[in-house]
DNA sequence: TTGTACGCGTTATCAG
DNA sequence: CTGATAACGCGTACAA
């Protein structure tokens, strides 16, 4: 009963060292080689050096999953973009990525697709890892969501808004404020008539809330809000299609300027007003978003207001290395970074008096 | 001696419940938790329906961890890009994540910013996480590398390119024959004096390839190859730079058209001709590669060549759930899947005889 | 269909 | 500084 016939075959993988077998060539115990890894000074010199050239002789790397699994910590840090394909969600992971990799973090990443519902699902698909930090783009969640951030227990970052009065780390910018410093832009310089295209899609909210913050410029001014909705998706025609419209209206109720919710349909525009014999900015002054690399290039040259995209990653990685790195005793309440964009004031943006 | 005074605290971290609180709470074994998830026709009907009520309720979630280790195949894919941040690899990432996460497998990703060297750690460091296959994107590693790779033992995937020879299944386009098709497409139409633009940076080594293949159209066609390495690294500044040159020379030795190597450089080169009264295409026609969104909109709109960068991230992903759903025993050759690209003809590209 | 026993490769704990 | 032992949470093999 407590002896089977046979000793139960190994269920090793054929090819796979372990520690044992590190151990075993160096005539220590599996234990030390554990040691020689992650507390190396504790490993005396001479076993050190023989450990190291066997290591590097037969090539063995430690299980990050079997390191996981006993110590209950695995090193890995998901996060979860809204879409992954973006320029903007790139240059997060990147971001993230340089910081983590050098700090031996693994990175795991899913894409939500501006969808709370997909959110949730990756972070119970997340939980499975047992991560040690997570980091995400949003910072409005289902409750389901809401309740296993708050049973998780580990580091949660929420990067890309500054929002307040959130129980997780903040680090990124307000977007309302970036609407409203595009739109007092023009204010400033004596428009009144100021309108902000919104792109076809309403899943990217962080546009919306741009929206916000333009609208709470215009009301503060005294002045009325003028917000289009795009009735395209592909953002150049909707620029071109917003110089159509410009042109097509008299000249005394034309928008004066138009801020842009990114900077593609602001070149659109550009690009097609030039086409048109439209006069920028004169007969209308441009704003974008984003800070693309051809705002610089178009003629006139593109008003845009650049978030420090890399920034944002990079800083949200370090802020998860603090707190892991911090005595997990000293409960740090949510703190909030601010990466704040930079305006690129270019020739679309000048507000010309008749 | 076998029994220490104290019978050993439980590891178990606060809230992680586990296989065996959920059988508990269902009155089975673990193991029959166990099949639930992995094997549910093998537990019936009843128990399902019990099962699926608590772990809804517990929000139970099964270590990944736990069960990589345990039955030895991680559900884990690893990709190495060379550079997350660029359009390129963020629509190869997406097209990775999209087919993987449908079929529960993680992605892992790493960042070798064109370097064979980081391209040989990050494999290091993902053999710690025994992954059921690899996706790279290059077909040139380290011997170190290729030697893990040989020991590796399950599916790799090299996307992007697209070369004979490998030992590893390729998902892409031969890069070389992308510069031949937009060199031919320019002699085609009877040019003779046809430039291909590189980029400032060595780095991407497909460029070069890209240049490779148009050097080989020119030899076919008994002509002289003229490359020029970029000496900024703005794209859009190269091709500015391009034009100015272009302009600088005597008629009769002007080329007759440009291939550069991304659309960035060929963007830059048609916004500063129009500002610098160059007309394009008839004083130098331009073809670009890339696909870029704004291609289309630029006057005169840029003939491209575009890749299908999400299909190949998906192709890629496909060829790895095939290999991995095949018999292992059925030894597959390395496989090719070539993903082509689309040549868009649009103005620039136009060779106007005098 | 369900259960028992044990191992996966590593680390925490305690002992020396 | 080094080692023995047990645990981490689950899946495989075998038995019922």
């Amino acid at each position: 009963m407590n002896r089977p016939s046979s000793p139960r075959a190994s269920r090793r993988k054929a090819g796979t060292r372990t520690i044992r077998d590190v151990a075993a060539l160096a005539g220590v115990s599996s234990i030390t080689v554990s040691r020689y890894f992650n507390t190396p000074e504790k490993v005396s010199e001479a076993v050190r050096e023989r450990l190291r050239e066997i290591i590097d002789r037969i090539g063995y790397v430690p299980s990050q999953v079997a390191g996981g699994l006993a110590s209950g910590r695995g090193r890995v840090v998901c996060a979860i973009m809204q879409n992954i394909a973006s320029a903007t969600f790139a240059d997060l992971v990147k971001g993230m990525t340089d910081e983590l990799q050098a700090s031996g973090l693994q990175l795991l990443l899913a894409n939500a697709c501006y969808s709370q519902s997909l959110e949730e699902d990756a972070i119970r698909a997340f939980l499975g890892w047992h991560p040690s930090a997570l980091i995400l783009t949003r910072d409005d969640h289902t409750p389901a969501a809401e309740a296993m951030l708050a049973a998780l227990n580990i580091p949660v970052v929420e990067a890309w808004g500054y929002v307040e009065d959130r129980p997780y780390h903040q680090v990124g910018f307000p977007h309302a404020e970036a609407g409203t410093e595009l739109t007092r832009h023009f204010l400033d310089q004596g428009a009144r008539r100021v309108r902000f295209v919104l792109p076809y899609a309403e899943e990217d909210f962080r546009a919306t809330q741009r929206a916000q913050g333009y609208a709470r410029a215009m009301a503060a001014a005294g002045l009325v809000s003028d917000v289009r909705r795009a009735d395209v998706s592909d953002d150049y025609e909707v620029g071109a299609r917003e110089i159509d419209a410009v042109r097509a209206a008299p000249r005394d109720t034309r928008p004066q300027a138009i801020v842009f919710t990114n900077d593609y349909m602001a070149a659109g525009a550009i690009l097609h007003a030039s086409d048109c014999g439209m006069d920028l900015p004169a007969d209308c002054a441009i704003a974008g978003f984003g800070g693309a690399g051809v705002s610089a290039r178009l003629k006139p040259a593109l008003t845009t207001l650049r978030p420090g995209r890399y920034q944002i990653g990079q800083q949200a990685a370090r802020t998860v290395l603090q707190l892991l790195a911090a005595d997990p005793a000293t409960e740090p309440s949510a703190s909030r970074t601010l990466v704040p964009c930079e305006l690129l004031v270019r020739e679309s943006s000048r507000i010309v008096r008749p």
